[in-house]
DNA sequence: GGGTGTA
DNA sequence: TACACCCAACGCCGT
DNA sequence: ACGGCG
């Protein structure tokens, strides 16, 4: 059995997903060929949810899938969700990244925890969600903020675009609090955040809330609740890709959909030191 | 994309 | 054989 | 209790 690489055979390769930027079923598998040495730990052994569409992103067909289908690909593997039975998706190697775009995946979107640790979560998600047509260097001073806030609670944090409007800031974690104290912890911040500037930022996700301002959008910090993955493509015309930066790039103006499948800049951060490269390290408890 | 249900 | 249908789901918030 | 929302 082939390992890290896979010779899957993919139905209508040449079939484009984002015809727009010309980009094939074969050229999303290239795309998660080249990034895998880089993505492969933030996506194994983790709940999954799928944003697919097997007509690509201009089709009538899209939708998002949190269970398993019957006669999906061994590949994929099941686990029966122990709150509810319900059979979750995860991929265990490169093998199952290929199933998925046979599928017609388009977004790879993650659970905050590994299927071995379900109840507890190890990172906290920030995800700015900017109102329509907000500057974008006011979503990059935002993130900035979000990294001060929690450098000053002295926990580790990294950022990556989202290939959308925003950014995710994460804070790794280890996994010994509970969804929760994170979620909490997650609520209290982003309530921080708009008590301490109120005209910039909301807790609340509601559209009226939103207006003009930056959702800190905590939700993503609860059980169940899922986050696209590091460069995983976006169901966007541009064919966008969410992709891990280092700090010094937000402040050098990095916009959050900088990176695309096939794109010079992906490309170019590719060659470049891993912005996320001491993850692992980083991971600390929360409280403890 | 592909399994399932209905004709 | 030929189709249509399905593919998440839940807490938060304003009313 | 319901609808919009992510
Ligand atoms: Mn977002
Ligand atoms: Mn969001």
């Amino acid at each position: 059995m082939e390992q890290g690489r896979t010779q899957m055979d993919l139905s209508h390769p040449d079939k484009l997903l984002w015809p727009e930027a010309g980009v094939t079923k074969q050229g999303l598998l290239d795309h998660y060929t080249a990034v895998w040495p880089r993505m492969e730990r933030f996506v194994v052994n983790r709940p999954l949810a799928l944003v697919r569409a097997p007509d690509g992103v201009a089709g009538k067909q899209r939708f998002f899938q949190k269970h398993a289908s019957p006669g999906m690909h061994e590949a994929i593997g099941k686990m029966a969700d122990p709150e509810d039975g319900e059979e979750l998706l995860y991929i265990k190697d490169f093998n199952g990244v290929a199933a998925l775009v046979q599928l017609g995946v388009v977004e790879i979107h993650i659970w905050g925890c590994t299927i071995d640790a379900i109840d507890t979560p190890d990172q906290v998600v920030f995800d700015l969600d900017p109102d329509e047509g907000l500057d974008m260097n006011d979503v990059r001073a935002a993130t900035l903020d979000i990294r001060r806030r929690l450098d000053g609670l002295g926990l580790p944090n990294v950022v990556k675009t989202s290939g959308g409007k925003g950014f995710h800031v994460i804070v790794p974690l280890k996994p010994k609090a509970d969804w929760k104290t994170v979620k909490t912890f997650a609520h209290d911040f982003a309530e921080a955040m708009e008590q301490s500037d109120p005209e910039k930022y909301t807790a609340t996700l509601s559209k009226k809330a939103r207006t003009g301002r930056i959702f800190i959008d905590y939700l993503r910090n609860a059980r169940g609740s899922t986050t696209v993955a590091p460069y995983s493509s976006r169901a966007k015309p541009n064919a966008t890709v969410s992709v891990p930066v280092t700090w010094p790039e937000v402040e050098n103006g990095v916009g959050p959909a900088d990176f695309s499948i096939d794109g010079k800049a992906l490309g170019k951060a590719l060659k470049a030191a891993d912005p996320w490269g001491d993850f692992d390290k980083l991971r600390k408890a929360l409280h403890g």
